[in-house]
DNA sequence: AAAGATTGTTGTTGACGACAACAATTGTCC
DNA sequence: GGACAATTGTTGTCGTCAACAACAATCTTT
């Protein structure tokens, strides 16, 4: 199967799958991937790269990265629940979270509370000067979306949203 | 696998958008999302994180990994290319394609050929036994696929591909 | 032929997920 | 009430992965 050509290296050759049309372009020389279109997988690897790459340079000036972004919106959406309850949330590990609080607390936009009731764990609060900031960071992450709009279509992104609501 | 089983209890309660239905459940426990709600960057990542450790369960058998097969299909579909052409096609650093084909080479499934036109380069091909192999990845992709389809539907799975065709 | 670009390679850095172990604390069971 | 198990935050290790930088060998350009 698939044996044919002498197909010089970088060179095109073999014809493709004009079907398509357009796709990446930047990134698509115009080597046929056949079989690796039609899975998900692969597209939503590859727009998820591209998503996040967009939220970073959008993000890029307050310095705030995804994963901090998702922290710092569930805390300030429910202030006081515990790092435990956080990390559960956003299905990232405990231990992950340690390193992204040591960096939120030491840039003043979170504080770690000694809960009373369980002397264990923490009541994670956003700092008055975290509130504001977080106001900031969702109106650049607004813009970000704004960008992923021009990028697949308002509808398609919608789609997109309804289709994997339920992974969120 | 590492499925953690989710044990009870956040002490949070506060009862927030009830109005969105299911979700993941096992993730979300009931503490509010909200403005993560809508981000579209939030939920392909949740979704790529499940439809990656899918795919390494189903062909974890066979010890392949998305990337690798990844890998395999454009070699096997684009016999001769050089490591640069694969590592632009799939949007991977050069330095990083090294490794993946000295593993791939080392289980002999793919081989080096050097190229006598650019001596430079080295064009890729699958070996016999890189062939039949694939062919067999092929089939566990696939099985991997459905469970894609049973997960989010037929429908849902087409439109996806779809609005991500681009990034192909 | 000299200067510059490309290809494969090695190495480093940092974000990230998965685990394991630990002290402090709470919960449970007898 | 007290021993034992479970939970919480923490530290550390390991492996994956993207982003760079540097390098030797080899084109390409002038």
């Amino acid at each position: 199967m698939s044996v044919r050509t002498t197909a010089r290296e970088t060179g095109d050759s073999s014809r493709k799958r004009a079907g398509n049309g357009a796709a990446v372009g930047d990134v698509a020389d115009d080597i046929g991937l056949d079989a690796l279109v039609g899975h998900a997988g692969y597209a939503v690897r590859r727009f998820q790269i591209w998503i996040f790459q967009d939220f970073i340079r959008t993000l890029g000036a307050v310095d705030i990265r995804p994963t901090q972004y998702s922290v710092l919106t569930v805390i300030g959406a429910n202030p006081g629940l515990s790092q435990m309850a956080v990390a559960k949330r956003l299905g990232i590990e405990r231990a992950r979270l340690v390193h992204l609080l040591d960096s939120l607390e030491q840039r003043k936009l979170v504080k770690r509370v000694k809960s009373k009731a369980d002397r264990r764990s923490h009541a994670l609060h956003l700092t008055a000067q975290g509130e504001t900031a977080l106001a900031k960071f969702k109106r650049l992450a607004a813009e970000h979306e704004r960008h992923v709009e021009e990028k697949i279509g308002k509808e398609n992104r919608e789609q997109l949203i309804r289709i994997l609501a339920g992974f969120t």
